[in-house]
RNA sequence: GCGGUCAUAGCUCAGUUGGUUAGAGCACAAGAUUGUGAAUCUUGGGGUCGCGGGUUCGAGUCCCGUUGGCCGCCCCA
């Protein structure tokens, strides 16, 4: 055991794990670049006020923070939002819009581990800014999907459950509750999927009883499916304005999502709301399709945080994928390659003279780009042939005593085991027309 | 913050009612092998048995504590 061990929760990245790791950010970026986005990164270490004022006194029990040496207190970033429209805000003004921003970073939270969450974890984030209309819900919920389909998974894997908080906020409304008992059953139906009808004992413990006749419409609402389900429902209780005139951002989000192609990954579901008060209008989030995990990711337009932090008042709709539960998902499905770190060159030496005239040649295939990689020390032709097929490069270069006589080397094909005696002169275009086929 | 469970080599594990110097496979390295491919054989490095205390003539083994892993609860931006 080593002395100094690892702190709790936090992962160290072998060269197998990281390889895992960029895979995913590459097919991550793939996909916002496909999607028009720009990657932005920000300091790691921030404010501690920052997340206070987007999330109240009580976050601090659950960051990494502390008091700086020169007396400001500060917090490791426990995730991107705050950051993000911090930028934004900044410079609001000259920013052409739509601003479609993503970044792949680390996050630290202080909390207990469990399957797929750690006190340090990467997250994809995407975000949208000064679009108010339902185009940007479709982009963003297009890309999220993209995120997940770029690595094979199918709709047989994933799904985004879509909710609004607005349709909620007028229902419950139109039933008669105030923003207190509104806000009280929202946090009931975000633990109505877990908890069932206990669900509701915080609200009545604050509000004494809950009619069942309320009951039963919450329930019938938060059960709804379908956009037409949802039409139905509003069409027979139709009591709020409001309720009907969300029905054509609905109608553009599903609509939109349908004509890409994308409608099979989508369930209408209004069970979901999200705990966090900040959002105001759609919310999502995407799942496996089997419920073994925790959510892949969440998202949700959040319009008044950007002003709320500082900035100005500036729409907003964002998502993130932690990489996680995302991970546990593609190694179940048999979907994170074990990626070979594999040189395209192994060059085989005869010995200390002929090392020389190698290395000429290795540095010059270098420059020219390719991966080569040679053994250090003299080894018989055996082991440098067992090394060399080990490495699993495609091509290995032979510097004997023979070929260097004769100002030539050899080049074997590894994967036909066939062999070719070329001068050395022309080595770079024997080896690019190799390559190029 | 709470509960359950586990901890022996880089990895997977064995280790008798407590008894000599803690083992195996895989992996790694050297040699057999100074001109050709994942084999084979031989050899080697690598352990304060998570850490600390206790019981005992004697602890990897039993007891207590602690740290860490895993699983769950709370929470989940």
């Amino acid at each position: 055991m080593p002395e100094f061990q690892t702190l709790p929760g936090f992962r160290e990245f072998y060269p197998e794990d990281l390889a895992r790791r960029n895979h995913v950010f590459r097919l991550w970026r793939q996909a916002a670049n496909a999607y028009g986005f720009a990657e932005y990164d920000a300091p790691v270490l921030e404010p501690l006020d920052l997340y206070r004022a987007k999330s109240g006194e009580e976050i601090e029990g659950q960051l990494f923070s502390f008091t700086d040496k020169g007396g400001r207190e500060v917090a490791l970033r426990p995730e991107m939002t705050p950051t993000v429209c911090r930028l934004v805000g900044e410079r609001a003004g000259s920013l052409k819009r739509p601003i479609k921003w993503y970044s792949i970073a680390e996050f630290y939270r202080y909390e207990r581990m469990q399957k797929g969450r750690g006190r340090c974890f990467s997250q994809f984030n995407a975000d949208i800014f000064g679009e108010s209309g339902p185009e940007a819900e479709i982009e963003l919920i297009g890309l999220l999907i993209q995120c997940m389909r770029g690595f094979g998974l199918t709709s047989a894997d994933f799904y985004v459950r879509l909710s609004d908080r607005n349709l909620w906020v007028y229902y419950l409304a139109s039933l008669g509750l105030n923003d207190a008992k509104t806000s009280a059953m929202l946090s009931a139906v975000d633990k109505y999927e877990k908890y069932a009808d206990d669900a509701f004992k915080a609200y009545i413990t604050e509000f004494g009883s809950l009619d069942e006749g309320l009951k039963a419409k919450v329930l019938s609402f938060l059960k709804i499916n379908s956009l037409s389900a949802l039409k139905a429902l509003i069409a027979e209780q139709a009591s709020s304005e409001k309720l009907t005139a969300r029905l054509a951002d609905w109608e553009k989000v599903l609509g939109g999502l349908d004509a890409m192609g994308l409608s099979e990954f989508v369930s209408v579901d209004l069970g979901v709301v999200r705990g966090l008060a900040y959002y105001t209008g759609f919310v999502f989030e995407a799942f496996d399709r089997k419920g073994e995990l925790r959510a892949l990711a969440g998202g949700g337009r959040y319009d008044n945080l950007v002003k709320k932090l500082g900035g100005p008042d500036l729409p907003a709709v964002g998502f993130a994928i932690g990489d996680m539960t995302f991970g546990l998902l593609l190694e179940e499905r048999g979907l994170m390659p074990t990626i070979v770190k594999a040189p395209d060159i192994y060059v085989v030496i005869g010995g200390e003279l002929e090392r020389k005239v190698a290395f000429g040649a290795i540095s010059s295939l270098r420059a020219l780009g390719y991966s080569v990689d040679y053994p250090f020390k003299d080894l018989g032709f055996g082991k440098q042939f067992k090394a060399a097929a080990e490495s699993g490069a495609k091509l290995a270069l032979i510097f004997g005593s023979d070929e260097v006589a004769k100002g030539s080397v050899k080049i074997r094909d590894m994967a036909v085991r066939s062999e070719e005696e070329i001068a050395r002169s022309e080595l770079e275009s024997t080896v690019r027309e190799f390559f190029s086929k």
